[in-house]
DNA sequence: AAAGTATTCAATTATTTTATTGAATACTTT
DNA sequence: AAAGTATTCAATAAAATAATTGAATACTTT
């Protein structure tokens, strides 16, 4: 095939390789899921991934190296965020990717919502009718951050640590939807085990803002 | 976070990671760009990427691990295939976001083809137009199982190793285009160099058939 | 300027992945 | 049934990656 033509073919598949090696890791993945809601510093990124601080700093040298993530200093922390809006794009395509032939996903789902009530799929045609009526109620449960920086249309910001106190706020009778960063984190899914607990009628909405804006509903850009 | 939420995170990204693996190593994104044009033996793998059989039967596995690649034996031969349309999709988004965010990747074609002539951007709007018209000719210089499997609707079939002997049909005063499996593929940079040496008019189209019909062209289905 | 703190670098060890080789398996053809 | 061939398995060595620790760096605050 010629000498050429094998070497070109080389470069470019290693270069190709580098976002595949980004992506080969748990806890990279982990870290760009966090990163596709907004910025971080490298403290904030290892406490929520129970990584220490140096092993997280390795693993965003390789993601910075696959130029999937960028830094930068500010002030006393360096805060990280996705290099560009196509990173959480191909993100997505890679969870819908991994839905789609990974039978394992859904059971593992499926494993850890069991015996969870209110954890079924919402129709999201249903609900965005319901929260512009009045009759149901959309709950962001994310850290206020996240909402500001982008949500969706109509939701209201109570992050989960300030959930019991605002329930004081909502009707036992209404419909209550909770949503945060998409299907496998699981602020929703505990936002819901508590209204359930104290008998408010919570569902999940599995959607990110992202999944929920692919989907063709309105979101609010901070 | 809770020790089953920690445990449930690690499950599901240990999952998505399978596919990050998958895609990891230079020679197995090579296998399963060829794979994204039909069907091949494990043979006819390791021959185009420069494997030993053993080498490449080894990397399909990881492959078949990730469920990105199917395979079964068909006679002598196991036959190996993409496991689903959506792999081809995602391959190519990895493409687009490799050449958006790798400023390497388009040094290393430019390295490529300069002072190589005819392989500039050529429009597809115009291009397709011109053969609609028949003021311009398309060749699909890839063998000619590929061409039956899928081919851009009014290309003509003209493998590589045919092109010398088709040479005579062709006038020196129409434009050629040639394409083949995509901007990595070198089959139409070389049917390009060799029909330029001979004087035709000859220019590259960087597509594959899957790049031309998400542009919106017409493409026919074997 | 000194002290304090967040982050990265460097070195080490453990683990995983890759390439290579030869043997084993499974199917075809004769 | 035997011979032939394509493919995979198994074992090994080489290479790359990951986690851990402590030291070094760079910025802030006092």
């Amino acid at each position: 095939m010629g000498r050429q033509n094998r070497i070109f073919k080389d470069r470019i598949y290693e270069q190709l390789s580098r976002i595949g090696k980004g992506i080969s890791s748990p806890k990279r993945l982990e870290l760009l899921e966090i990163l596709s809601q907004g910025k971080r510093t490298v403290e904030e990124l290892a406490r929520e991934t129970n990584l220490t601080i140096a092993n997280a700093s390795q693993h965003l040298q390789v993601l910075r190296a696959a130029r999937l993530v960028e830094s930068q200093k500010e002030g006393l922390y360096v805060t990280c965020r996705l290099a560009d809006q196509l990173v959480g794009d191909f993100l997505r395509q890679l969870r819908i990717l991994a839905e789609n032939r990974l039978a394992e996903m859904e059971r593992i789902s499926r494993d850890f919502l069991k015996e969870k009530k209110g954890m079924e799929e919402i129709d999201g045609d249903t609900l965005w009718k319901r929260v512009r009526e009045g009759t149901a109620i959309l709950l962001d449960v994310r850290p206020i951050e996240e909402y500001r920086e982008r949500h969706i249309k109509g939701s209201l910001s109570v992050p989960l640590k300030e959930l019991e106190n605002y329930l004081p706020n909502l009707s036992r009778k209404q419909e209550i939807a909770a949503y945060c960063r998409g299907p496998y984190c699981v602020l929703a899914v505990q936002a819901v085990e508590i209204m359930r607990k104290k008998g408010f009628k919570a569902f999940r909405l599995k959607d990110s803002v992202q999944d929920w804006e692919a989907k063709g509903f309105p979101v609010v850009y901070g």
